[in-house]
DNA sequence: TCTGGGGTCCTAGGACCC
DNA sequence: TCTGGGGTCCTAGGACCC
């Protein structure tokens, strides 16, 4: 047995995952928004063809979206991780060694016999995922991660036909990274290729034959490992579980900007809520908590952000609790006058939450709020999001992000399964 | 009018200690 | 004229990813 490793990539996902449950959206061009509507983050291929970019702001591009019918969406996340977990799971059918790289992309380890065709193996998977879900997926196999990504790229770009491209022979990898531009190499943005270029580095070609200690020198050791794997020397092992977060933010821009500390305080509870949540279901505590502000940096009002954390005493992963420290840096850094148009939180220093520390005074309060967030967090889960909430009531919700072009949750709230009349 | 959100890793340099 | 050296920890900032 042999091994390579193969990336599957959904092709526009979010796009795809609307016309899964949509059918008159297959052959238009489509679009789906960033929170807020405001820029593309999925494009049909059609929308592609049309000129639309990857993160153009709508107002930017709606005389194309008039002119040529565009399906806009905004992202409709609960559908989208659905769908996801449907893929993967259809991954997982060929093989355990599945790591879920993102939302709409996996890395696999396939061990086959060398006398048998990878490239039909790369098909029965496509022709899996797209069974069970609908979702059509590109099939990029190679020797290492970097390798199979340039596969990838070039199964989705060239073919369309069949999206499979197997690049473990050495010859068909030269050929492939002679095409590639440097810039499009994994791990290589847009600074780097930069550098690259202006030093002759144009494709990925030349960036594997490249001098070793200049790229360790300019692009640090992870520019190194871009060049290892580029000549076939695996330097990014498989990751099968997730590793433990480090962070956790919560952040959003306000569909309407927010002029008072009141309505602010609104919002701040609100992410830390939800920043609570994110930590208690990774089973988590923070020991450091930061609250930071914005207006509009794209305006030409007066600006002002500003920021605040705080070090805990007690790692804590009780909303009440962070709540507290949540309205206090508020306080410390919220100014009247300015229009602002995003806040957030960010909770660091995380640790696991059944190893803290028995606290010194109050921990039985502490243990019965912990208690209580667990029965919260049940109880939301089992009824929906805010079924149970702690604090105020939410009265004026201009903050509130903008979903004008959502579809339903089909396949995660039953009142939107879709109908067929 | 309208411009996303959530992450990770690496390094240089300062603070501090012995 | 001479003005230590090495180690660790932390943070800010830069780079990247989807």
């Amino acid at each position: 047995m042999t091994s390579a490793i193969a990336l599957v990539d959904c092709n526009n996902f979010y796009v795809s995952c609307e016309r899964v449950f949509n059918a008159k959206l297959i052959a238009r061009p489509v679009v789906v928004l960033s929170n807020n509507d405001g820029c593309v983050i999925a494009r049909s291929n059609e929308a592609k063809a049309l000129g639309i970019k990857m993160g153009t702001p709508l107002f930017q591009t709606q005389h194309l979206v008039e002119e040529y019918d565009v399906a806009v969406y905004s992202s409709n996340y609960a559908l989208y991780g659905d769908m996801s977990h449907r893929v993967m799971g259809a991954l997982q059918e060929f093989t355990p060694e599945v790591e879920v790289y993102s939302i709409d992309e996996a890395f696999m380890r396939l061990d086959h016999d060398p006398a048998s065709s990878l490239f039909s193996y790369g098909l029965r998977i496509k022709e899996k995922v797209r069974q069970w879900t609908g979702i059509p997926v590109s099939v990029g196999i190679a020797p290492t991660k970097t390798l199979a990504k340039i596969a990838n790229h070039l199964a989705k770009k060239s073919s369309g036909v069949e999206g499979v491209l197997d690049l473990t022979g050495m010859s068909e990898q030269a050929e492939a990274l002679e095409r590639t531009p440097v810039g499009e190499v994994w791990g290589v943005g847009a600074a780097y290729a930069k550098l690259l270029r202006a030093r002759g580095i144009t494709t990925a070609l030349k960036l594997r034959d490249a001098d070793r200690l200049w790229v360790r020198k300019r692009m640090t050791v992870v520019g190194a490992r871009i060049v290892e794997e580029l000549r076939g020397i695996s330097c990014l092992p498989m990751e099968q579980c997730p590793p433990q977060k480090k962070s956790i933010t919560c952040s959003r821009s306000f569909g309407t900007s927010v002029e008072s500390l009141g309505e602010m305080r609104e919002a701040v509870a609100t992410y830390m809520r939800r920043a609570a949540e994110k930590l208690r279901r990774q089973k988590l505590a923070a020991g450091v908590v930061t609250i930071f502000i914005n207006t509009n940096r794209f305006s030409k009002e007066p600006q002002y952000s500003n920021a605040i954390t705080y070090e805990l005493a007690y790692p804590t992963d009780v909303t009440d609790e962070l709540l507290e420290w949540a309205y206090k840096g508020l306080g410390q850094i919220f100014r009247e006058g300015y229009r602002y148009k995003k806040a957030g939180v960010m909770l660091n220093h995380l640790v696991p939450s059944d190893q803290l520390t028995v606290r010194l005074f109050h921990n039985s309060d502490f243990e019965r709020s912990r208690r209580l967030a667990k029965v919260i967090d049940a109880i939301n889960a089992r009824h929906g999001r805010d079924t149970v909430r702690y604090g105020m009531a939410q009265s004026n919700c201009g903050w509130k992000t903008k979903f004008n072009w959502r579809s339903s949750r089909y396949t995660t709230c039953l009142q939107e399964v879709l109908s067929i009349m």
